[in-house]
RNA sequence: CGAGGUGUAGCGCAGUCCGGUAGCGCGCUUGCUUUGGGAGCAAGAUGUCGCAGGUUCGAAUCCUGUCACCUCGACCA
């Protein structure tokens, strides 16, 4: 048969790997770029990864008792600026509304960056007593920051999230929920997304906008480098006195409840890219493919075989997201196709396999063909899609490590930065100047964390040889 | 916000230097033959050349302005 040109190559990812994220966003058809700058078009197939991911933490959320609810889109200027801190920090990229119905505005309307400040007005008029927590509240929306620099899922103007504000009676409840919504990030990450990220507490200059203390998960791209991908943040007391949120308490006296915020955002379908993508296209944990299975008949003119495989659909649909590609296009054409599109098993049925009994089973994350029975088809499936996402989550696991450094100079940190591509753990002293002056001296790198479990790696601080005080998880980040 | 780049058919591009009324590949439509790694042949359809001015007998092409998007940097889920 004869080779036709490619048409929908894309960029080898040792080549450009920017660009090889550009091109399977649109040649799988993830998302397509609108007329508005840094504002996607989430197209079918990539707005059903997301689905899935939603569906996927939603459940969960609600598992821990958390409500959804939904604010409004636009917040008051004044009500913006209750709270210092934050308004410091979200102030400079939010876009506003300083018109409606054809007149200027008495009072200008910020589109949502985030919406502490609007959970904090609500919650203000309904806590009034210890009865009344704690308040787990969630909602799914969509933010706006005006980024200066965009790209589809990374990195957008507005972008597609769940934010998640609660309210409790002490600070430790308050402290262990922010923990407690950590750990169900790291679940999803690890059991649904198949990624396993650095876990840990961002350094005070690093921390969110008002918090006291912000949590992170940052898994590592294939290619090295960092990405924000989730934070829990623990707000102390500081937004509910900023707004006069109280409640009566046990004893009988008014007291400020304490405050968590936590969000996930269309940013992981970013990191899912990059963390298992390969030159040949996706790669979709199977957990949150939009198909699991497709169905690709071969010689499916021939007497037997499109009923066949449309008996196999109607066998599998019940248990597994499947799909049968009954069209014109070859063979190959399909296997291409399904390949870029990253759906984790491919399930090839054809005149010789149906004589035998058999259909061949093809592993997106291998390339691995295996020849499998009929009989008991359903259950070979459940084990190899669970099969897939564990060898997925120990490849990228082992991206990590090899792509993670230990610096124990100051000379040593800056030749890995400058030559080895990865995170670089190191000493620190805590002081904000150190951090200020690494980022300068690498060029963008930062620190990501401190983790939970820290080891010593040295008695001094990797940048000014001062006593050290934390480990922390150093890289550059998109 | 700095530095580059690009806007011509659904997609990818050529044509622009040197002005003469738009072309190629893929895709699409129809028919026949094909089908275990991107099928073949035949016949078709598809364009306010980003937008607005200007120069000219004549502008995709030259001039002015403008808009949009992309990439790379400094800031952020």
């Amino acid at each position: 048969m004869a080779q036709k040109k490619m048409v929908n190559d894309i960029t080898s990812m040792d080549v450009d790997f920017a660009q090889w994220y550009t091109d399977i966003v649109k040649k799988a058809q993830l998302a397509d770029y609108s007329g508005v700058k840094g504002c996607i078009v989430y197209q079918p197939y990539g707005y059903a990864i997301w689905e899935n991911i939603q569906r996927d933490m939603d459940r969960r959320f609600k598992e821990v008792g958390v409500e959804n609810v939904y604010m409004p889109m636009v917040i008051p200027e004044s009500l913006l600026q209750k709270e210092k801190d934050h308004i410091d920090g979200f102030a400079p990229e939010c876009a506003a509304v300083t018109q409606g119905g054809g007149e200027k505005l008495a009072e200008t309307l910020f589109i949502r960056p985030t919406s502490e400040v609007l959970f904090c007005e609500h919650y203000q008029k309904i806590i009034h007593s210890y009865r009344d927590l704690p308040k787990l509240y969630n909602q799914w929306c969509s933010v706006m920051r005006w980024e200066k620099t965009t790209r589809p899922f990374l990195r957008g103007m507005e972008f597609l999230w769940q934010e998640g504000h609660t309210m409790h009676e002490t600070a430790q409840e308050a402290e262990d929920f922010t923990l407690k919504m950590l750990k169900i990030y790291e679940d999803v990450y690890r059991d649904t997304l198949a990624i396993p990220p650095v876990v840990g507490r961002k350094t005070e200059k690093e921390k969110f906008a008002g918090a006291e203390a912000s949590y992170t998960l940052e898994p590592m791209m294939h290619n090295g480098v960092a990405l924000q991908g989730g934070t829990t943040h623990y707000f102390g007391d500081g937004f509910a006195k900023a707004f006069g949120i109280q409640f009566t308490g046990r004893d009988n006296a008014l007291q400020n409840p304490y405050q968590t915020s936590w969000g996930m955002s269309t940013r992981l379908i970013g990191a899912v890219i990059m963390v298992h993508g390969d030159d040949n296209g996706l790669v979709l944990p199977p957990r949150v493919a939009p198909v699991q299975v497709v169905i690709v008949p071969i010689a499916q003119h021939k007497p037997g075989v499109l009923e066949k495989a449309g008996g196999l659909y109607e066998e599998l649909k019940g248990q597994f997201r499947v799909k049968l590609d009954s069209s014109d296009n070859s063979p190959g054409w399909k296997f291409a196709q399904y390949e870029m599109q990253g759906v984790p098993l491919r399930l090839e049925i054809g005149p010789k396999d149906i004589e035998n009994g058999q259909c061949v089973l093809v592993r997106r994350d291998t390339g691995e063909k295996q020849v499998t029975a009929l009989e008991g088809l359903a259950d070979t499936i459940a084990g190899l899609l669970d099969t897939i996402h564990g060898d997925m989550l120990a490849r990228a696991q082992k991206n990590m490590e090899e792509k993670t450094f230990v610096a124990h100079s100051h000379e040593e940190f800056l030749d890995i930065a400058a030559n080895k591509p990865g995170f670089i753990k190191a000493m620190w002293c805590g002081d904000p100047a150190c951090e200020d002056k690494l980022k300068e001296e690498t060029g963008g790198v930062k620190s990501r964390c401190i983790p939970f479990e820290e080891e010593h790696l040295a008695d001094v601080c990797a940048c000014c040889g001062k006593p050290a005080k934390h480990m922390v998880y150093w890289g550059r980040q998109y």
